[in-house]
RNA sequence: GGCCACGUGGCCGAAUGGUUAGGCGCGGGUCUGCAAAACCCUUUACUCCGGUUCGAUUCCGGACGUGGCCUCCA
């Protein structure tokens, strides 16, 4: 069976028939690095990590480039860095700034388990790329000059709109804000924006500036992936106009039908049924996501909604990952760990568009038929680590150990089951209320007792 | 306001023009002094109104609801 992918292009599920079968190229937009990652951060980086095993494990872990790259030079970081980091010269707050959130997403990238991309390109290393685009933008006529700014003319790009299904007329009665004087067509967008004195800047044709969103991911793509790739991954609410505007600049300066073959989208998160916003105060940061939640825990809950879905992030649904993955690792051994091969039922559901859901349907029933080869394979391949987070079960197990008196409770159970020997359960059952108080629960087994803390 | 997506049983969540999705929870049972865990059984849904069809949750139209984008937020 082949790859089918959802293609945003298309607007349907298409084959994947890649351009080059020895060099699948897959570039995805990362974060802007300004704030705190949070947990809707987590959904793209989860999905395409998916999406990258399954291309490695189909064409070969050497054939597959995945470009994931960082932005880094944007309006909000420059705000952030100047009020973070008041008394500290602009560039150097930036830096500071961006380098910080960038290793705080790389360390919860990986503990999300997921692997790192071939490239992590950073926008500011590529400004000469980004010029050098702009500048044969302007030669071909696709872009214009005014003031400092230079502007893309997105009547020169006929296909304008298509991908996120958007037609000028609609925009342009849609818009709510006011046009920049500067521009000709309200839609025309930034390639580049001259700097205030406060601001960074780049020398560049135009005088002191700075690129505007988009250019970047046009720059880093071209050059690491070539004038046209395979796949261009990111969320949703990234189709308009982020992809769109791309794809016009990419497309006029490679005089290219396509910047990438397929573009595939994931949908957005909503947390507790309402959206995440900073205004509502519902912004969960993945730091304390991480906090609380093994990112085991995290990525199969993530992978428990169909990628294109909307996902509803709420506790009952986290509890409900991790009361599944305790039941399974109930059952892993040594040999669990080993288990390498994908079964094929599993997979197949994989490569029809990614169907998670489904796989992880047929991983209960590796589960309930005791094919516990299959079921580890299948975890393994999802990227999900047993022996990592059964050791993380145990030592939350061991750490709220710590917070009682163990030796007060080993004296109750004994108490108790010499209680239980002489058929005193009234006494018995009293020190199991007792137990419980302090938040241990006991399970018996034949005459011996194991017990655990109570979560919550 | 414009454009778009989605609306499945107590909850989560797929597929599908006609046949049981699956999981969690609830309920019943086996086991257990009682529990717990485990296992077995059970729980028949598709927002509403029209249309197409022998037959629609599935296709088409409309209404309502939720969400996304139009404000350089994944």
């Amino acid at each position: 069976m082949n790859l089918f992918l959802y293609n945003s292009i298309t607007k349907k599920k298409d084959e994947f028939i890649p351009l080059d079968v020895n060099k699948i190229r897959m570039y995805v937009c990362g974060p802007t690095v300004y704030d705190e990652p949070h947990i809707g951060n987590a959904r793209p980086v989860i999905v395409f990590d998916l999406l990258y095993r399954i291309l490695r494990n189909f064409y070969g872990n050497e054939n597959v480039t995945y470009v994931r790259n960082i932005t880094d030079v944007d309006d909000k970081i420059n705000k952030i860095a100047s009020e973070k980091y008041p008394d500290i010269e602009t560039n150097l707050a930036i830096n500071k700034l961006t380098m910080d959130i960038e290793k705080k997403f790389k360390d919860y990238a990986s503990k999300l388990e997921c692997l790192s991309p071939s490239i992590e390109p950073r926008a500011t290393e590529h400004i000469s790329e980004m010029i050098e685009i702009i500048e044969c933008l302007i030669d071909k006529k696709s872009a214009y000059v005014v003031d400092g700014h230079v502007i893309f003319d997105i009547n020169k790009y006929d296909k304008y709109g298509s991908l996120s299904n958007k037609s000028q007329k609609d925009l342009i009665a849609g818009a709510r804000i006011e046009v920049a004087t500067y521009k000709n067509n309200p839609l025309d967008f930034v390639l580049w924006k001259p700097s205030q004195p406060n601001e960074p800047y780049w020398d560049s044709p135009w005088g002191k500036g700075r690129p505007g969103w988009h250019i970047e991911c046009s720059a880093m793509s071209s050059k690491y992936l070539g004038q046209e790739f395979d796949i261009h991954g990111g969320g949703i609410d990234l189709i308009f106009p982020h992809h769109e505007n791309e794809v016009a600049q990419s497309c006029s300066y490679h005089s290219n039908e396509h910047m990438a073959k397929y573009f595939v989208h994931n949908g957005t998160l909503n947390i507790e049924g309402k959206k995440m916003s900073k205004s509502l105060g519902n912004v969960v940061s993945l730091n304390d996501m991480l906090d609380t939640y093994h990112g085991a825990i995290l990525r199969f809950t993530m992978l428990r909604t169909h990628y294109r879905q909307p996902i509803d992030w709420t506790k009952n649904s986290l509890e409900e990952s991790k009361n599944i993955l305790k039941k399974w690792i109930s059952v892993s051994n040594k040999d669990s760990l080993r288990a390498q091969e994908v079964p094929s039922e599993f997979y197949e559901t994989l490569l029809d568009d990614i169907n998670t859901p489904q796989a992880i349907t047929k991983m209960h029933a590796y589960f309930s038929n005791k094919e516990y080869d299959k079921l580890f394979g299948a975890l393994n391949f999802l990227g999900i680590n047993i022996k990592d987070l059964s050791h993380s079960m145990i030592s939350e197990q061991n750490s709220k150990k710590d917070a009682i008196d163990e030796t007060e409770v080993n004296k109750l159970i004994e108490e108790r089951n010499s209680a239980r020997k002489a058929k005193d359960y009234k006494k018995s059952d009293e020190i199991r209320n007792k137990l419980e108080l302090m938040g241990i629960k006991l399970q018996d087994d034949g005459d011996k007792s194991t017990w655990e803390y109570i979560n919550d």
